[in-house]
DNA sequence: TAGGCCATCTGGTCCT
DNA sequence: AGGACCAGATGGCCTA
């Protein structure tokens, strides 16, 4: 996992280690028959000296060494495999729970229907993708008008769905990942076939944002 | 019923 | 040793 570079934007990757969730606990931890454990390596008797010779000091060795791990029978060495087992599933449930809430809070503040499906995941993602592409364009769009600087993009008027029809109200932005090829940013990234950016350019209307448009 | 999406379990790997 | 992260497997639920 790439770490994030230093000049990221402070999108906060809150570490919410510790946030509580619901059914974090082990609501449904069904133990299955577990496999054949890891190759475990055997802990070692420890009653094995290093090559020191026990001359009478084992006391003072088994202090050295933390004096606690002593052989374990098999029993005892599969319950705490099946205990530790056990706690990795719960971080792993939470972890998992707190991407999905972080997953919730990203669809929270992309802009959709009420009466919209929840997004998929991956939908979520790519439009959150597009949605800030399309927001980046439209800063650049302004920058440039307000120096007076030639516009970026042809009217409005001259853009043209990808189905051709009209540009209506929820026209003016036409879907920006429909098509091949990417001239964004995104294009840098190591993308999947689904993070597409849009390829072409983005008349862009507050409010008259669709997730649909993103997709 | 097939296919998509999702939650969970699991073992491996890396890091502290 | 233990935690975080990851990817594969599996099974459930839902919809076209």
């Amino acid at each position: 996992m790439a770490p994030h570079p230093s000049g990221a934007p402070a999108v906060q990757v809150t570490h919410e280690t510790k946030q509580p969730f619901q059914g974090a606990s082990d609501d449904k931890v069904t133990c299955v028959a577990s496999a054949p454990p890891s190759p475990s390596r055997v802990p070692g008797n420890c009653a094995e000296a290093e090559g020191g010779g026990c001359r009478g000091a084992s006391r003072k060795l088994r202090a050295r060494r933390g004096g606690r791990s002593r052989p374990k029978s098999e029993l005892a060495l599969s319950k705490q495999r099946r205990n530790r087992r056990k706690k990795a599933n719960d971080r792993e449930r939470n972890r998992m729970h707190n991407l999905n809430s972080a997953l919730d809070a990203l669809r929270g503040v992309l802009p959709t229907f009420p009466d919209d499906a929840k997004l998929t995941k991956i939908e979520t993602l790519r439009f959150a993708h597009n949605y800030i592409w399309a927001l980046t364009q439209t800063l650049r769009i302004a920058d440039h008008s307000l120096y007076g600087l030639e516009p970026l993009v042809p009217p409005c008027e001259e853009l043209g769905s990808p189905d051709g029809s009209s540009l209506g109200d929820w026209g003016s932005l036409y879907s920006p990942v429909s098509q091949a090829g990417s001239l964004s940013p995104a294009a840098s990234l190591e993308e999947g076939p689904g993070l597409q950016a849009p390829a072409s350019p983005v008349c862009l209307r507050p409010g008259a944002l669709a997730f649909s448009d993103f997709l």
